[in-house]
DNA sequence: CAATTGGATCAGGAAAACTGACCCATGGTG
DNA sequence: CACCATGGGTCAGTTTTCCTGATCCAATTG
């Protein structure tokens, strides 16, 4: 047999539900007359009374009695699920890595909060790892250009250049004024024991007096820098994320020629191929394109 | 958030289900545009997508694989208890002593089946005990009209009087021939050590040389009967459920004019008054009472 | 005993669903 | 390499379903 038409079976289960077929119409914002005809059509579709007519009211008949929470219990299985996919689908999950979360999207967040009041985002402020897709945990993440072991599926669209260069605070400026290797003199800040951003600079420029793990080492760029505002040493900056206290001269370039880029390229927004094109996450995409990055670009040099 | 169009997640179940749009179509009896529709309408009341379009064939997404299963228990539940409701509504389930099944119901029976095809009659043959009706295990019974204790809301039509009358096989006759106090010399027979009906006739006369509850014990008047027969003694026959033995001449009545009626009065069918008007209910009673009852009434005396 | 309540019914009209013809892109085939 | 078969998208027009709103009806209530 076929299964009655659902409609039926809805205005079945409120009529059930409310014990009267007018709550029931007021539920599903039809009219009585509505509710009547389609409890009629289910009860000739099953050949049995579902409800006894009384002069006022109904009450269940024994297969009314036996179908109603059955119905009940459906429909409530069916409302929760697409509930909850309707509440996910309205959201959008980001991860981005801490120092480039708090020194840079976080503040212009807002910008895009007001831009796109229907979309819920959520930023997640942490270091990605690959699973994060596979979990479908976040639509979206921020991340390093290259990454070895990145799957095939994932898009990855270059935000703007990580350039780096040594930055310390002004009281320093002084103990360098003799060139790179007096580096050597100084305590060297590191973002991370991960990262190899002062090995790839002393490297690039060949200044070989430095030792370039010698130091203190922070759990990221972001302490690593207030440190350096404190004076505390040289930290190897990134011009984007340190923009402001560059801007500010809480911190100054000792050389500020001496500049370069790192194996891992580009900041990059990254996510899997088949959300891509999602208008959420076009949405974010676009707008991350035409103000955070364009602004950025222009704090670069050349 | 409301349910949304309760076709549009039939459609996306089944073309889930089928990975497909085409046969979904096919299941459900409609074009492959109309799935098409269908799922593009759950899609923006969701705002999700639910099926990766490909140029071939379609694949659910992370949203469709999650909110297929719950459809498909969902309709599944329902399916199921719709069916059952179903096929018990088209059954009607009767209960009818056994003397009375075997000798009276169960032989024209045939006779309603082919005037009601559509009704899948179930006869269950053994007593009834009022329970049955509350289980809702039954529709209607055939049971005695005055029985102490009947609930209220049970109707109760009387098909025809129970008329007692000694009956033996003709060997015994000659015994008899000296008028009922011969009886006392004759082992009697009874259906069940329940039912009254030497008592009541013995009383009813007024025949004080008999003992009426000597003699030989059956479960039911059908096996008394047979013994009756077999000129095992002499049965109190019920002149309707006797006919067959009467007409043939393997039962004769000694003191034919001697017949009384019992205190339970008539054999009578009973059932809930919410069903009473119900077709296949009200199909049964009908036959009954143009053919079956008919007939025994005329096999009745006066 | 009139007013109220809760449902049944029906003609007419609104809304949903479907059809059928067309389009498009792809992958296999002669 | 052209061509067909496949599987889906789209849209105008039509069918079907569904709903409305008026009217009945029967029983309870004040």
């Amino acid at each position: 047999m076929r299964l009655p038409p659902l409609n039926a079976l809805r205005a079945f289960e409120a009529a059930a539900r409310h014990e009267g077929f007018i709550a029931a119409a007021e539920e599903l914002f039809v009219t009585r007359g509505a509710i009547s005809r389609q409890v009629k059509i289910l009860e000739d579709h099953l050949g049995v009374q579902l409800f006894h007519r009384h002069t006022r009211g109904v009450a269940l008949t024994t297969a009314g009695r036996r179908l109603y929470p059955v119905l009940t219990q459906a429909f409530a299985m069916m409302m929760q699920e697409v509930e909850q996919i309707a509440a996910d689908a309205a959201e959008l999950r980001v991860i981005c890595p801490p120092t480039l979360s708090i020194r840079w999207l976080l503040p212009r967040l807002e910008q895009f909060r007001a831009a796109h009041p229907e979309i819920k985002l959520r930023l997640t402020t942490d270091f990605y790892s690959n699973k994060g897709f596979e979990a479908s945990e976040y639509d979206l993440g921020i991340s390093l250009q290259n990454r070895p072991g990145r799957p095939e599926d994932i898009e990855v669209l270059p935000l703007f250049e990580m350039i780096l260069a040594p930055a310390c605070a002004p009281s320093l400026l002084p103990g360098l004024a003799g060139g790179p290797e007096a580096l050597a003199q100084h305590r060297l800040l590191h973002e991370s024991p991960r990262r190899r951003d002062w090995p790839t600079w002393v490297q690039h420029f060949g200044v070989e007096q430095v030792d370039a793990v010698s130091g203190e080492v922070f759990p990221n760029l972001d302490m690593a820098t207030r440190a350096a505002v404190m004076g505390a040493g040289v930290v190897m900056a990134d011009l984007v994320l340190c923009q402001d206290e560059l801007a500010r001269g809480d911190l100054v370039l000792p050389f500020p020629e001496m500049t370069c880029g790192t194996p891992e390229g580009a900041y990059a927004l990254i996510g899997e191929r088949q959300k891509w094109h999602d208008p959420k996450v076009a949405a974010f995409r676009d707008w991350l394109m035409e103000g955070p990055c364009r602004a950025a670009l222009s704090a670069l040099p050349d």
